[in-house]
DNA sequence: CTAGATGCAAACAGTTTGCGTCACT
DNA sequence: AGTGACGCAAACTGTTTGCATCTAG
C-alpha cells in the first residue's frame, strides 16, 4: 500500500507538482494487481475525482513513464509486429529504438521454474526478452534519439 | 527463404485461397530480419503491388495469425499496460485472456547465457513471460472467449 | 508570481468493418 | 457458380496535442 506522504515527496523527487489529480492517478495505477491499462485507471481515478480528464490521466502516465516512476509491460505497445520463425527462440529487444533481434532458443540455459507456478495456469511455453541497447543506439550515445526501427 | 510453390500449399493446407496479394504479403510479413509492423510490410509490398489496400494487408495478417501462421511478437500490442512493481519480476501470461500476473524474479533459476550476445548489444535485464492458460481460461474450457482483463 | 498542471476538444495513429466487385477453386 | 478475397471509405479505439484556465510552489 502507498501512503499520500510517499508519493508527495516522491513527485517532489522528480521535480513533480503533486497535485491531488496527480497523486490519485499514480495511487491507482500503482494499485494491485497491477498492469492496469490506461483506461482501467481512469475509471479508478473517476470515482475519487470524477471530473478527471482522461487526457490528464495519459498525460501523467507518460510522465511517470519518462521519469521512471512506473514501468511498460511492453516496449511495443504501439503497433502490432509479427514474426515468423517457427522455431522456439527469444528476442534482443532495444529499450531505445525497439529494434528486434532474434537468440536462438540453444543460446540460453534452459529456464527452470524454482517453485510451483501459481494453482491452475497452464504454462505452454516462455518467452524471454533481454533487454538493453543495441549497437547502434550505444555508439550514437546519450543523444536524442533517432526514429524507430519499425524494419 | 521462402519458396512461391510452398506458400501455396500452406495456404491450401489452412483452406485459404492462394491470391496473388496473399503470396506477396505472407512473404513479405516473413522476410528478415522479421518482426515487421503492418505498415513496413505494407510498404515492402507496395514495391511488387502497387495497388494494395491496406485493409488487405490487415485483413491477410490477422488471418495469419489467427492460423497460426504467423505469431505476434507482443500479446500486448493493443493497449498501453503500467506497473509499479520496481523488484525484478517476470510475468505470467495469459494467451487466451490477457492478464498478466508477476511472479518473482527468484522464483526462476537465474537466466544464463551460453554464448556470448551480439556484437555491441548491451543487455541490462532479462524479462521473462511464461506464456499460458490462467485458471479461468482454463476452466471455461474451449468455449468462446469472454472479455479480457484490462485490470 | 510563474512554471507547470488540468480540462476540453480536436487531431492523430493504428486497426477494423461494411459493402460492392472480382477471382480462386 | 459460389465462396471467399480485394479495394475503398468510413468507423473505431487508443493516444497525443493545442490552448485557455487554474494552481502548487
Amino acid at each position: 500500500m502507498i501512503l499520500h506522504k510517499d508519493v508527495r515527496s516522491l513527485f517532489h523527487r522528480h521535480g513533480l507538482a503533486a497535485t491531488h489529480q496527480r497523486q490519485v492517478i499514480y495511487e491507482m495505477a500503482a494499485a494491485p494487481p497491477g498492469h492496469a491499462s490506461p483506461e482501467a485507471i481512469y475509471a479508478r481515478v473517476r470515482r475519487k475525482i470524477p471530473g478527471i480528464s482522461l487526457a490528464t490521466v495519459y498525460k501523467n502516465l507518460r510522465t511517470f513513464i519518462d521519469k521512471g516512476l512506473l514501468g511498460q509491460v511492453s516496449l511495443h505497445s504501439g503497433s502490432l509486429r509479427v514474426e515468423s520463425n517457427p522455431a522456439p527462440h527469444h528476442h534482443l529487444v532495444c529499450t531505445r529504438c525497439k529494434s528486434i533481434v532474434d537468440l536462438k532458443e540453444e543460446d540460453l540455459e534452459p529456464i527452470r521454474f524454482r517453485h510451483k507456478l501459481p494453482h491452475g495456469f497452464r504454462a505452454q511455453r516462455v518467452a524471454v526478452d533481454i533487454l538493453g541497447t543495441c549497437k547502434a543506439c550505444s555508439t550514437r550515445a546519450r543523444g536524442p534519439r533517432k526514429k524507430m526501427q519499425l524494419n
